[in-house]
RNA sequence: GCCCCCUUAGCUCAGCGGGACAGAGCAUCGGACUUCUAAUCCGAGGGUCGCAGGUUCGAAUCCUGCAGGGGGUGCCA
């Protein structure tokens, strides 16, 4: 079942047309390319700037406009045209679009919001890929969680999506730190969580690097070994993924995303010689002061590095390899990458090395950046990129960690009956943190704020959770089952007109986050959804007859309830595909 | 030096297939809980939409230049 792509309001644009394109005496195309969208849906649901016919009509729009408005003869489904100053807006008739609208959500349900503009396309999206040997960083959340939504957001338009989690295992740094491993040994007797020694490990190894040539030296050489397939590098490196990736998996359960493939940077190993071979016989590779490099110079870009002096692999090589493992093995429609935006100039190399080998497919492969998360630095008090090394950074499990504690204090002071406190404040934490990652344009740079993460108040997480648990408990009070003997013409108060249209964009507004690998357009239409809903249910604590339950009125009682039960399966929705979970309660 | 991204209220942002008075949240101040969860709502103050040009009947939105900030820029990933 695939239900509302375009949404309500947007099936009856072809009728507005149609209505004005006599009396315009245009084509209905033209008249089409010209509605717009009032800013407030108060003042109507199409509108039609005169100011383009001003110049052949010769006449001021706003006469245009008042003579519109009396030419027209009202029909089916238009309630009302009138002119406003140079505008002519058009009202549709709000029982037959809340009837449309409501009996849509309700019989699609969780399904509403999907689309099947992607159906027969499988798209690939490497998302999270975080190095080994080190915890998850808060800044690893933007592209977990971007990922997972994009993933969640082009499933629900219905294309075949599989998540890769590509892992840095590879290259020196690993050599590094087994030569640390070798020099420095290992404590098993320490009560110390084996991620949290091997990460104090590795930046021991990166620091001695940095002090010491000879052990940096020592680290390339093992690097060199574990390359060359040694049976003692090998089982090293093994141990070092087993522990992160039981620690990555902790964290992933808490965040409730899962992957379909998870194959690290050294999964590729086997396939780099074909592919060095490949790109050679395509006459592309160069050796430069004793490196392997693709010139890309023509291109006013600095060259693709494939092989080192010391003839070991990059991550450029292994991410070329893998990009046509991609598209061999798994095959893709197409293929996306959630990295930061500082790997721009890395994916535009990558993707024109592979164009000059006449892959012409690599037009479907897309960097999909974000901006970075920033820490303050306490020397400059300036925002800059985090950094392990200088302590510059937040793990994400102890955010997380940090997010769940509040909500679980939040649940003890205002709601301490509450049957599950601790499940739901996990949720309720989570939500916070994934939500403030989501509701911004991933482009923008994150500056790293505690208490705007762990504030419930305002355009938050737990405010949409909250929002839709209130959904949930009006409805579990409710005397009857929404959507049965209603009548829709009752809901006619300005929150209920604003919900109803808010509700019809919905997917729409799904549609656009998938074509523009965006989840803040769903993030943003939810909370403009949650605003309203939240006016609407206040109001009707001061004024009983805005109230949704109401025992002296059944008719408007069915018809509220109606609508309660679709805003909040749309909130439901919107959230699940952010990843943000929605508890009925909190 | 060169390349990319960002610049809207004190702070964090939305709005950007041009169009009706530039909207929220946080913070500040003032209000609303015997009634469907106050993690809510209502109200007030606060903005020459970085600057300068250009296109247009009309620009926060499109184009050019400049400035500030962030990032990147051949052997890290």
């Amino acid at each position: 079942m695939s239900c509302g792509e375009g949404g309500s309001v947007e099936k009856y644009r072809e009728a507005v047309a149609q209505w004005l394109a006599p009396v315009l005496n245009m084509p209905e195309a033209e008249v089409l390319a010209l509605l717009r969208l009032p800013p407030d849906s108060s003042l109507g649901d199409y509108a039609l700037p005169c100011f383009a016919l001003a110049r052949t009509w010769r006449r001021p729009p706003q006469q245009i406009a008042a003579e519109l408005a009396t030419r027209l003869a009202l029909r089916p489904p238009f309630a009302a045209v009138v002119a406003h100053g140079p505008y002519l807006n058009i009202t549709l008739d709000d029982a037959v679009l809340s009837r449309e609208v409501l009996e849509t959500i309700l019989a699609a349900a969780e399904h509403y919001g999907e689309g099947r503009e992607g159906q027969g396309k499988k798209v690939l999206i490497d998302y999270s890929s975080p190095n080994i040997a080190k915890e998850l960083a808060f800044h690893h959340i933007r592209s977990t969680m971007i990922g997972h939504a994009l993933k969640q957001i082009l499933r629900a338009r219905g294309y075949t999506v599989e998540g890769i989690n590509h892992l840095g295992d590879w290259g020196t740094p690993f050599g590094l730190l087994i030569a640390a491993y070798k020099r420095f040994g290992w404590d098993a007797a320490a009560e110390v969580e084996p991620i949290v020694q091997l990460n104090a490990l590795y930046v021991r190894a990166t620091e001695e690097a940095a002090r010491d040539p000879a052990f940096a030296e020592e680290g390339r050489r093992w690097f060199q070994r574990l390359e060359a397939g040694d049976a003692e590098a090998r089982r090293c490196w093994q141990w070092f993924v087993e522990v992160s990736l039981a620690e990555f998996q902790k964290v992933y359960d808490l965040l409730g995303v899962s992957f379909e493939h998870i194959l690290g940077e050294s999964f590729y190993e086997p396939y780099i010689a074909e592919t060095l071979e490949w790109l050679q016989a395509k006459g592309l590779v160069k050796e430069s002061d004793g490196a392997c490099i693709v010139d890309l110079s023509a291109y006013d870009m600095p060259p693709f590095m494939l092989k080192k002096q010391d003839g070991t692999t990059l991550y450029s090589t292994r991410d070329l390899a893998a990009l046509l493992y991609r598209k061999r093995v798994m095959g893709f429609d197409c293929c996306l990458y959630v990295v930061d935006m500082g790997q721009s100039l890395h994916f535009r190399q990558l993707f024109k090395v592979l164009e000059l080998a006449g892959c012409d497919w690599v037009r479907d492969c897309h960097h999909v950046p974000f901006g970075l998360v920033l820490m303050k630095d306490p020397d400059s008090g300036r925002w800059v990129k985090g950094s392990t090394r200088k302590g510059r950074v937040s793990l994400l499990k102890a955010v997380l960690e940090e997010a769940i504690a509040m909500a679980r204090e939040k649940i003890a002071a205002s709601n301490p009956t509450l049957a599950n406190p601790d499940a739901v404040a996990r949720q309720v934490g989570v939500g916070a943190v994934v939500f403030n990652d989501l509701k911004n344009r991933r482009i923008k740079d994150v500056k790293f704020d505690k208490e705007a993460i762990l504030n419930p108040y305002g355009e938050t997480g737990p405010y949409m959770q909250y929002t839709h648990a209130r959904c949930a408990s009006v409805l579990a009070a409710a005397p009857v089952t929404p959507g049965e003997g209603v009548d829709y013409a009752l809901l006619r108060e300005p929150e209920e007109r604003a919900l109803v249209r808010k509700l019809a964009a919905y997917p729409e507004a799904v549609a656009s986050a998938a074509r523009e690998w965006e989840p803040a357009i769903v993030a943003q239409h939810l909370l403009a959804i949650a605003a309203d809903f939240n006016s609407y249910w206040t109001r009707g604590t001061k004024d009983a007859r805005v109230r949704i339950l109401r025992e002296q009125d059944p008719a408007t009682t069915a018809a509220r309830v109606t609508l309660t039960a679709a805003v909040r399966t749309v909130l439901r929705n919107g959230l699940r595909l952010l990843g943000v979970p929605a508890p009925d309660e909190m």
